[in-house]
DNA sequence: GCCCACTAGGTTATCGTTAACGTAATTTGA
DNA sequence: TCAAATTACGTTAACGATAACCTAGTGGGC
C-alpha cells in the first residue's frame, strides 16, 4: 500500500528507453519487431520503472478481459468452493482470473448480478443453480456471449450446460434403501424453486414407482442444516411412521440426523437417512451420513473447460452429464440388510 | 447467450437520439444538462438499443474499477466463505464488486495473484492469511495503493490490518482447560508459517507459564482435518498422557477426535478438546468440540468498511482487533469440573 | 435597451493500450 | 548490381466513456 505515485504508463517506458510507444508494446508482449539491443533497453526501462500494463486499457482495446464471471447461491454452503476451485484451476491456467458473486436472497438479485457481470465485460460466465424461473431466465441469457449453466439448463442457443444425473443418483438411492428393507418413504425435498429438487423428486417418484410404492410425505425446505432440521421434525412430528428419509442434499440430511437425535429416533436403527453431494460433513456425523456423491471438482473444471471452448467458438456439446455415485455409510447401515 | 451482436455503445444511443455522447452520457448519469423532452428521448433509444455502459471504458477514465480482490488461502476452508460474505455485503451496498483469488499452494503464487490484481486495477485489495514471509510481502503490499490484512500485520505505510486476539483466545481456552482439571497440555499448533499459528501458541505458553505449566508437546501441521488427524495420532502414539489438546483450529480438532476415536481414546473423559473457529462443524460431530468463536462475518464486513474508508482517503485505525469468544461443548465437559 | 446569469447543449482532448499501416535502412537473391 | 524482401522501427487512429471547456439562445433586472 504505497503512498500516492502515480501509475506508470508504456509512454513512460518508452521515453526512458528512447523508442515509440508502440515498440514497446510490441517487445513487451513478445511480437519481436525490435532488435536485440533495443528489446534489452526496453526490458530495463520496464523493470526499473516497475511497469506494470493497464489490463483494462488492454481489455478496452481487445475487446478481452480475461475474466469470468462465477455465480453461486451461496458460497458459505460446502457444495460451491469446489466448485469454484475446481473452475478456478482451469481457468489460472489459461491466464483467466474469477469474479465471484453470491446471489444469497432473491431472483431479483440474480438478474442484478448478472447485469453487473455483463457491464463488467467478463468474457464469460458460470451461473451455478441459477434459481429464476425459465421464462425470466431467458431474456437475462440473452444479453451475455458466453455462459455455462451448472445444475440447470437452458434452449441451445442461449447457454450450454453441466448436470449431474440427479434423477439416476434418486434411483440409486432408493434401490439401496429398498434393498435394506426400508417400505415408507419420507422424501426432504429442498427448495421448491431449485431444478436439482425437482430432477431428485422425479427420480424418486420413478424408482419408487418402478416398484409400486408412492411416497409417503413429500416437504420443500432450505437447503441447509436448519431447513433440514425442521422439515425433519415436522415430519416426524406428524407420524407417519417413516422408515427411510430421503434428503435433498447433506446439509438437510445432517439436519435431519439431528431432529432424529432430539426426538430420539435412533438412525438407522428405526430410520435409514440418505443425502446427496458426499461434503466431508457427511463423514464426520455420527452415524455418517450415506450419500449420493457428486464431482463437485470436476463439475468446476468442466464447466471452465466448457465455457472457455465457448469463448473460442470451438465446438462443444450442448450438455455434459455427469454421474453421482452411491456411498454407503452408517445411516443405512441395518444388519437386516 | 445471444449471438455476435455488435456491443451497443453510447455513439449509437445519442445518434437515435439525435443528440451528442456528451448529452447522453449526462443524461444517463443524471448529471442534467438536458430538457425534459431530451432526457425521455435519450432514454427511451438506451431502452430501445438496450445500452449497457462499458464499465471498462468508463474505468480507464475515471481511474475506479469499484472492484475489490480478495485474496485466501483456501475457499474450501469453510472459515473463509463467512468473511467473503461479509465483505461482500459491505462492497455491494456502496457499488463494488468482489473479485475472488485462491492461494492454494505456494507464496509465489501469493506474489502473482497479488500482482494480477494491481494489474487488474483493482481498487483495493483484501488479503486473508497472508502466508509470505515479512520481508518479502513489504515490496508486495508497496505496488498497491489499498491493501487490508487479515490476520496478518504490516508496516503502517504498507496496510491496515484486521486481526483476532488469538493470544486471548488461547488464555481463555487454557483458563477453561485448567479449570476442568487439566495438567498435561499438547499443543497442534496449525503451520509454521501462518501468523496466526504463533500468536496462538505464544497465548498458550503465557496462559500456561503463568500456572508454572509448560506444554509437554508442540507439533505444527496442516489446518485442514487430515492434519490434525495426523498429528493427534501422532502425539498420542508417542504417549505422554495428555489430558488436553488444544488445537489450531476446528478442523483440525475434528482431525484430532477422529484419531482420538480411531485409538480408543474417550472424549472427553481421558482428553479434553478444544479448537478455535467455532466453524458449523463443530457443533455436528460427537463431541461437539469446544472452541473460541470468532466472528468471521464481522471481519469481512470490518475489513472492507476499514478498506472503503482507505480508498476514499478517509481517517482509519490502523488496526481493528476483534475478540474470540469461548464457547464450551462436549468435548471439554467433564463431571469432576 | 443593455448587461449578465442561466439553460441546453456541442467540441475537444484524454484515460493506456494496440491494430493497421507507413517508411527508411539493410539484406538477399540471381 | 539492382530490384525485391525483410528488418526495425514510427505514426495514426481507434477501443468507449467522460472532464473541461465552449457557444448560442433566453430571460430578467434596472
Amino acid at each position: 500500500m504505497a503512498q500516492n505515485e502515480s501509475p506508470v504508463t508504456l509512454e513512460d517506458v518508452a521515453h526512458l528507453a528512447g523508442v515509440s510507444r508502440m515498440t514497446v508494446s510490441r517487445v513487451l508482449n513478445n511480437r519481436g519487431g525490435a532488435s536485440d539491443e533495443t528489446q534489452k533497453r526496453i526490458r530495463d526501462a520496464a523493470e526499473k520503472l516497475n511497469y506494470r500494463p493497464n489490463a483494462m486499457a488492454r481489455s478496452l482495446k481487445s475487446r478481452r478481459s480475461h475474466t469470468i464471471g462465477v455465480i453461486v447461491p451461496d458460497i458459505s454452503n460446502p457444495f460451491f468452493p469446489e466448485i469454484f476451485r475446481g473452475a478456478e484451476s482451469v481457468a489460472q491456467s489459461h491466464g483467466y482470473t474469477l469474479t465471484l458473486s453470491n446471489v444469497i436472497e432473491s431472483a431479483d438479485r440474480e438478474a442484478e448480478i448478472f447485469d453487473k457481470l455483463v457491464a463488467q465485460q467478463v468474457d464469460g460466465i458460470i451461473w451455478c443453480s441459477a434459481r429464476m424461473p425459465s421464462d425470466a431466465l431467458a431474456p437475462v441469457l440473452a444479453t451475455a456471449q458466453s455462459v455455462v449453466l451448472v445444475n440447470r439448463e437452458a434452449a441451445p442457443d442461449l447457454a450450454r450446460s453441466v448436470v449431474v444425473d440427479y434423477a439416476l443418483g434418486a434411483r440409486l438411492g432408493v434401490d439401496h434403501l429398498l434393498a435394506i428393507g426400508a417400505r415408507r418413504f419420507g422424501v426432504i425435498a429442498g427448495p421448491e424453486w431449485a431444478f436439482g429438487a425437482h430432477a431428485r423428486l422425479q427420480g424418486v417418484k420413478q424408482a419408487l414407482g418402478a416398484r409400486g410404492i408412492v411416497p409417503n410425505a413429500i416437504l420443500f425446505c432450505d437447503p441447509t442444516i436448519e431447513g433440514g432440521n425442521t422439515a425433519a421434525a415436522s415430519l416426524l412430528a406428524q407420524g407417519g411412521g417413516f422408515d427411510a428419509l430421503i434428503c435433498y442434499n447433506d446439509l438437510t440430511a445432517v439436519g435431519a440426523l439431528m431432529a432424529c437425535r432430539n426426538l430420539g429416533v435412533d438412525v438407522p436403527g428405526e430410520l435409514a437417512l440418505i443425502g446427496f453431494d458426499d461434503i466431508d460433513l457427511a463423514q464426520l456425523v455420527t452415524p455418517t451420513i450415506t450419500s449420493l456423491g457428486v464431482p463437485r471438482y470436476e463439475i468446476g473444471r468442466s464447466a471452465m473447460t466448457m465455457l472457455l471452448k465457448i469463448i473460442n467458438r470451438e465446438a462443444v456439446e450442448q450438455k455434459l452429464v455427469l454421474q453421482p455415485k452411491l456411498l454407503v455409510r452408517g445411516s443405512t447401515l441395518r444388519s437386516s440388510a
